[in-house]
DNA sequence: AGCACGCCGACT
DNA sequence: GTCGGCGTGCTC
């Protein structure tokens, strides 16, 4: 009896997100096993497709012929049994398809690169054959050609005047690199180099170095060292003297040497922490410890010393951090502490980069990876421990799909493997201190700073005060009070805004009319470094205006704060002071960031300002002065989670201040001073924060005593989108129990983006066991709908804006 | 997604 | 009468 595989196909809808059986070619050497990608036909003609093994299985009689697989691309899994276990599960927990899980585990070097091309058939009539093909054999079909042509080539090929193939290819490649060695003895090569002339110097270089040196070497190195071209390694190598080959090499993304770290002393906090996570690598037990500290209080040295644990009972590695706070920082101390053994999986790397450090890790010859949220799919076996560092960050949730939640995938790869899960945060999302509390996590706490240094005092300025005082500016006297005796003492501040863009928006004083995005529903932000407004959602960009296109007033003026403006304005309030500034605009070329860091470490700066990306993991001993600019930016967005990343961000930024042995001091400027959150955050008070923000939760019926479900329409046509989500919301509604919450349907917060609206409703629930089916029930109506209506699921989600 | 099939309007 | 528009259904 023959075998079949079941394969998922790269065809991303509802109703081909099931395996399709193939026949398994007879001639192949290796037995082919799940996980490996292979070559498919898939559907009419002679397209073809990339799919994953899914299964294999001895054949059972089907009512239909199956088609045979085309080609295997793998000789091993890229997938091992773990991951397709895992995406099985995460496909249907958020409401993906498969295969678009299984692409999103995979380094995008491994995803399928497709190509059409056209060749001419014998009965092509020849002027067409020259005015199509001119003197090319095949051409390709792609979007690029017009549409024109496009159109009259598939009307020739359904003429079968023309054949059109398919080819499907791996995106990445395997870098290979030329290497070096010896052909001859050293006799020989002493021989050789008797024989040459006086003036071939190169030459008796070359041969002076073969005859020393045994070990390889690349070409690119050899011609460096010893100073000679190519041509005189081809002599070479015709001559006899020495052979070349080929050799796969990795691409190093972090080449700089690091210094090695030694661990440091624990306080008896610290310690009893890496008692606890030790103790449950070793009896192989899937705890999860919420690892609570205060910033500064050594967290970092808790989780190298689990990881060390766990490497030395033969173990691995995986730690999750979040993309912003990936910094050569924290890259550095965990490779000064393992070594070689560390990978970095992160979005700064490119495409070559990324497939190497994830071969890497698939040979096992890194056991420890450091990531950002996709790290957590990489292909480590054995693992001991799972550590996840700040874990209320939003930015571990994907916001497309798959929608996933890398907390969630870090608990299921810990049952799966046996092994502890270190949640860490000053500042734990409220699920997980609501969870900690019901002992479903185990709940460790570091309360002090390593230093023994206090927090840094914390003052609140009433903005609407400052505003009375004297005319508009960002900043209040208090604070620049304190930021002048810092550049008078040559210490360094941090100094915070909550937005990026130069300002916010462009407004008419006499008429009030704001620039609008022509495609979303969203004012244009200014900016002064490419003398534009842009759109930062779908990227349009135009002049800024002179005169109001409305009234034709030339009083148009620009509101709102931005990083840019409030530069211009610090560098006219402190002439002599060194600012840099950083947020998404300094630093969106490679490198930038790290660049920018460095010169604030090296003291080149006083003052550093920026967005949130400032907050987070940054250590350096002389700043002594935090300033938040604008507390409340986001405590006046609708949504639920408002107040508790307004009192994260806080919190964390404030942490920045006296890390060292100086004192810090803290200004929060805010136009809500008594605002819970922010009166929270001034005294760091996370359990009253906990108590008050979870009473609140309870009132609203908000996670983490619901569960929550976000469903989005969105259409070109409003009429559309609007329509589908109110039928969405009778049919939900009729699903469920009488318990179960649906707020809206509404328009979503932003309306309109590149050109098609969006309309939501939001289900919270405390129990549904049918909700699962009726949500794929929806997706797979809306997929037969092909007019362009799109529906989105969002489970768990991290907002309900 | 991408392709074929099938059923209706404007043309050699 | 046909060419080709796109609405509908299927892909092992």
């Amino acid at each position: 009896m023959s075998q079949v595989a079941e394969v998922i196909v790269d065809v991303p809808t509802m109703q081909t997100n099931t395996p399709y059986s193939y026949l398994i070619p007879a001639a192949l050497t290796t037995p082919l096993l799940p996980g490996m990608r292979v070559i498919v036909p898939f559907g009419n003609g002679s397209r073809k497709v990339q799919g994953f093994v899914w299964q294999v299985h001895e054949q059972v009689p089907t009512t239909h012929e199956l088609k045979t697989i085309d080609s295997v691309m793998d000789l091993s899994p890229v997938l091992n049994k773990e991951l397709l276990a895992m995406a099985d599960w995460l496909a249907k927990t958020t409401f993906a398809f498969t295969i678009t899980v299984l692409l999103t585990m995979l380094p995008n070097a491994l995803k399928a690169a497709y190509e059409r091309w056209a060749t001419p058939n014998s009965d092509l009539d020849p002027a067409s054959k020259k005015r199509l093909f001119g003197e090319q054999e095949k051409i390709e079909l792609t979007d690029k050609l017009p549409a024109a042509q496009l159109n009259e080539l598939m009307g020739l090929y359904r003429k079968h005047e023309i054949s059109v193939t398919y080819e499907v290819k791996s995106k990445g490649h395997v870098k290979q690199v030329t290497m070096v060695k010896p052909a001859m003895s050293v006799a020989e090569l002493q021989e050789a180099k008797q024989q040459l002339r006086i003036t071939a110097v190169k030459q008796a270089d070359l041969l002076d170095y073969l005859v020393t040196q045994t070990d390889l070497i690349s070409q690119p190195a050899l011609e460096k060292t010893l100073g000679i071209t190519s041509t005189v390694i081809k002599n070479a190598a015709e001559k006899g003297w020495l052979t070349r080959f080929q050799a796969e090499v990795y691409r190093d993304p972090l080449s700089r040497a690091v210094d090695k770290t030694r661990p440091l002393h624990l306080n008896e906090a610290q310690q009893k922490a890496v008692s606890a996570i030790c103790a449950a690598t070793d009896d192989h037990e899937d705890t999860t410890f919420l690892l609570e500290g205060v910033t500064g209080s050594g967290k970092t040295e808790v989780y190298l010393q689990a990881i060390a644990n766990a490497l030395e009972k033969g173990q691995n590695a995986l730690m999750l951090v979040p993309e912003i706070s990936l910094t050569p920082q924290i890259v550095g101390r965990v490779r000064g502490r393992f070594g070689k053994q560390v990978a970095v999986l992160h979005s700064g790397l490119s495409a070559g980069e990324r497939f190497d450090e994830w071969r890497r890790i698939d040979r096992g010859e890194a056991r420890v990876v450091v990531g950002a949220r996709s790290a957590v799919f990489a292909p480590l076996t054995n693992i001991g421990i799972i550590i996840m560092d700040e874990e209320h960050e939003a930015s571990y949730k994907q916001d497309d799909n798959p929608r996933y939640h890398a907390r969630d995938v870090a608990l299921w790869r810990s049952r799966y493997h046996h092994c502890p899960v270190v949640l860490g945060s000053a500042t734990p999302s409220l699920e997980s201190r609501a969870r900690a509390q019901k002992n479903r996590y185990q709940r460790l706490l570091l309360p002090t700073r390593v230093n023994q240094q206090a927090l840094p005092e914390a003052t609140i300025v009433d903005m609407t005060q400052e505003l009375q005082k004297h005319a508009e500016s960002t900043f209040s006297s208090p604070l620049m009070a304190a930021v002048n005796d810092r550049l008078a003492k040559g210490e360094q501040t941090l100094l915070m805004l909550n937005r990026r863009g130069y300002s916010s928006f462009v407004m008419c004083r006499d008429c009030g009319f704001v620039l609008k995005c022509p495609n979303c529903d969203i004012s244009l932000t200014l900016h002064m470094d490419s003398h534009s407004m842009k759109c930062h959602y779908c990227g349009h960009e135009e002049p800024i205006p002179q005169i109001c296109p409305n009234c034709h007033s030339h009083h148009i003026r620009y509101y709102g704060t931005g990083t840019q403006k409030v530069e211009t304005e610090l560098k006219q309030l402190l002439p002599t002071a060194r600012i840099l500034r950083m947020d998404v605009d300094t630093t969106r070329r490679k490198g930038a960031h790290e660049r920018l860091l460095r010169q604030f470490g090296n003291h080149e700066a006083d003052i550093l300002l920026g967005t949130q990306m400032i907050a987070k993991g940054l250590d350096f001993p002389d700043v002594t002065l935090v300033g938040v600019l604008n507390a409340d930016t986001a405590l006046s967005l609708p949504d639920f989670r408002s107040s508790e990343r307004t009192f994260q961000l806080l919190t964390q930024v404030s942490g920045r201040a006296g890390r060292a042995q100086k004192p810090g001091q803290v200004f929060i400027q805010t136009y809500n001073p008594e605002h819970y959150a922010i009166q929270l955050a001034k005294s760091q008070d996370y359990e009253r924060f906990f108590l008050t923000e979870m009473k609140l939760r309870h009132q609203g019926n908000y996670p983490p005593y619901y569960f929550a479900v976000k469903v989005t329409a969105s259409d070109v046509e409003e009429r559309v989108a609007a329509a589908a989500i109110h039928q969405i919301a009778a049919q939900l509604q009729a699903g469920m129990s009488q318990s179960a919450i649906v707020l809206g349907p509404t328009p979503s917060a932003i309306a309109r983006v590149n050109k098609r609206y969006y309309y939501q409703l939001v289900i919270k629930y405390k129990q549904e066991p049918q909700l699962s089916a009726l949500l794929f029930n929806l997706l797979n109506q809306a997929q037969k709908n092909r007019k362009g209506l799109q529906i989105a699921i969002d489970n768990n989600p991290m907002s309900f804006m």
